[in-house]
DNA sequence: CGGATCTTTGACTACGTTCAATTATTGTGG
DNA sequence: CCACAATAATTGAACGTAGTCAAAGATCCG
């Protein structure tokens, strides 16, 4: 785990859409007040029961799955820092999916309803919000064509450059490596394969010279070539301002 | 095609979500005012290329994708009516994704700003289409769960289930058949399956009494078992609404 | 040090793909 | 209205990617 700038990668993140005001700076800030942690391993979202909270993740990893009757796993998701958990909690009776910390977890609880005035007093920072909402959508969809569309060993390359690039923008990578706390049994219900193949999928790139997974770590051997070979493009990671036209609008509001 | 009620398919679903005020019916049906006719088989967003316009979907389906370099191709969802397009484009530069009519389609176009206003004028009912983007973000998450986890034949039967209780909840399909404006080779790229596959899952599917597809019609045989075999729940389709604490939340905005 | 968890490898199996060819269906112009 | 082309569905055969089963090493941790 790293140390986290002054303010949080939650206000890194969001003023890379908008240009954050004292105000709304004050308002992430008040949201992140509360600090809870969270034990590796344990289910903090539980699918199909009603919402308890909802969550900033200031440090760890969790994944968000769901679980078959038989006990087949799919991971949705990864959460890391400055991540939303539960961000549609004030929407729905229930939730859709299960919710997981693969590390010791520290978040920021609150009330789901205080997004809600959030969006009311600060339609901006609502923007801000929706857009993280809309980029995890996206991520989604890559999860969706990773699995539906590319084989095991592109599908194994694509998904670590997307963590790169994720972890890249939370300040939690080095240019060619980072920390990957998740067993080889994560890995495959992420990708929707067995933990074997998965286990020989990494074999594979680290004997192409793509990447090398040691302990905890993984190191990228060569970035060029996995992009190449994943047909990675990270525009559905990156933040960009607001359209002038959204921003006309919202002052208008 | 059918006939809509009297307020379109878009005004049902919200209105199971929050009791719509006359403004906010006025407010949905302004949305809905223009009209455009998108021809079937035509593309009408494009991947990495800027949004033109928020679309309501009145009438006809059409698919979300992606597509690799080599042509593979991933369906990410069916948009069917009273569903968004473009839902986030007031919040994102470029589209993640395609979006192609499969049918002749009748669409509310509008700017993406009118929903940034929409929010600001009218919460409560933001907070409904807020639910509605909520629910296709669920209906992805359970995409990857089927073509993540599930076997061909499992997924074949949880994706027509699916469409059959998303159809039941727009009035497009009675109580054990619908129409299925989709050819095979659509059915593949949704399920992350060879055309070949598909055909031969449906065959089996036929065999065992559970489903038949007949021209562009879908016939149920036996919907409890399918539900059953499937694992099929329906609880992240259905409209609940609002939280007590949200609703509250809402009127002291 | 010793049990538990995780990783790695081998051998075999099977689900799903690919290639190829045949048979509907659909749409269109003569 | 039929002929013909184009698109879609269907089936067979061979192949290959990924899964399963089983067992042996590594690592982690109390």
């Amino acid at each position: 785990m790293k140390t986290e700038q002054a303010h949080g990668v939650l206000l890194r993140k969001l003023s890379a859409v908008i240009r954050l005001s004292n105000a709304e700076i004050d308002c992430i800030e008040a949201m992140q007040r509360r600090e809870k942690c969270i034990a590796a391993g344990s289910e903090f979202v539980h699918d199909g029961e009603a919402y308890e909270q909802t969550y900033i993740v200031k440090d760890g990893w969790a994944i968000r799955f769901k679980t078959l009757s038989d006990g087949r796993r799919q991971v949705l998701n990864f959460v890391l820092p400055g991540d939303f958990v539960g961000l549609f909690s004030a929407l729905f009776d229930v939730a859709d999916h299960s919710v997981a910390a693969l590390t010791d977890l520290v978040v920021h609880p609150m009330e789901p309803t205080v997004l809600v005035g959030m969006f009311g007093s600060f339609p901006r920072l609502g923007a801000a919000v929706a857009w993280s909402a809309g980029r995890d959508e996206a991520i989604l969809a890559e999860q969706v064509v990773r699995i539906g569309r590319r084989s095991a060993y592109e599908r194994t390359g694509h998904l670590i450059v997307e963590l790169l690039h994720r972890l890249w923008l939370v300040g939690e990578a080095d240019q060619r490596s980072f920390e990957l706390p998740l067993t080889q049994e994560v890995l495959a219900d992420t990708l929707g394969l067995s933990i074997v193949h998965v286990n020989r999928t990494l074999r594979r790139l680290r004997e192409n010279g793509l990447l090398r997974v040691a302990g905890d770590r993984v190191i990228i051997g060569d970035l060029d070539r996995l992009v190449r070979m994943t047909e990675f493009s990270p525009h559905y990671l990156e933040a960009q301002p607001l359209p002038r036209a959204t921003t006309t609008a919202l002052s208008a509001v």
